[in-house]
DNA sequence: GCTTATTCATTAGCATACAAATGATTGTCG
DNA sequence: CGACAATCATTTGTATGCTAATGAATAAGC
């Protein structure tokens, strides 16, 4: 039977360690970055579950209401105002445009942008959205109470 | 000069309508989803900047502080430990080989597994870069005062 | 007005993240 | 013990999300 001190020396001439060696102080499930990876996580699977349209996805769905409430927009002006940068949301849009939820068209007064507007299956899907997407928000926050999901939804503001 | 109305009339004729359309009481940056996905984005955005390791990501970090933690363990174990699909993991998991940070060897009790530890390369950039996450979490938190700090991680580990 | 800087959109490359399918191995249950 | 289920790891395909580079068009400064 192997003793540990043997067990030691013998992995270390291996040149690696498999003993537990946690840091004090530090536990990676308390971290903030590593909670809201998983909260964001756990929303993305509700909202798929739930939005009722198994090609929508997140991103694409706020580029569409973007594009509903302004009418219409250029393709990076849709990128801030959704927080994604030009290379995102040009593929989102690419996307948006396959299923013929969005058109295309040019500026006059600006030949280097393309506005977008959405389509009448656009539109249509737009509205049909909302209420599952009011359904997702609630059941995203419904492990809290009343008072807490307002607190948390202002000191998340806070953190953007 | 054209109208307002003729201008509507000729837009409907495209078949799409510029017109502004937001929805009453729907407001996108308002939304749970869209605000965890901001604040995500924000945490990465400090993590890569602070890090002090220009290739190590989040997840790879996580991986690495929880192999670290366990001295050795599973693919998917890990994976599960760190809220990774197994898809996901594998990926994250053969960067970190290819580095030369992780080491794997067989599951001598089920053929199935492939177990992983550090290396010694693993273990010293693992203790290294303890100090800048502990300054990313507190700067990600940065906007908050201390109580709020501690209500809002309360709140964000009852959405998990 | 002319150079310079900025902005718009696209592309390529890399890293999560998930679903679905696969092959190998192990566990379970009749 | 032998069929069936479950688990491990991988692979393929799709969708964010970022950096960096590009070319076209516009804006700013002198």
């Amino acid at each position: 039977m192997k003793t540990g001190v043997v067990s030691i020396a013998m992995r270390e001439q291996d040149g690696a360690d498999p003993a537990p060696d946690p840091t004090p102080g530090y536990v990676l499930e308390h971290q903030v970055g590593h909670l809201l990876r998983r909260a964001h996580q756990r929303h993305t699977s509700i909202f798929q579950e739930g939005i009722g349209d198994s090609q929508l996805t997140p991103t694409q769905f706020a580029a569409l209401m973007k594009i509903k409430d302004l009418g219409q927009v250029s393709q990076n002006q849709l990128g801030r105002l959704t927080a994604m940068d030009p290379a995102t949301i040009q593929g989102v849009i690419q996307r948006l445009l396959v299923r013929g939820l969005v058109e295309r068209y040019p500026d006059a007064s600006d030949r280097r942008c393309t506005l977008l507007r959405l389509s009448p299956a656009g539109k249509q899907l737009a509205t049909s959205v909302i209420g599952p997407a009011r359904a997702i928000s609630e059941q995203t926050l419904s492990p809290l109470g009343e008072a807490e999901r307002a607190t948390f939804l202002d000191l998340l503001r806070k953190l953007i």
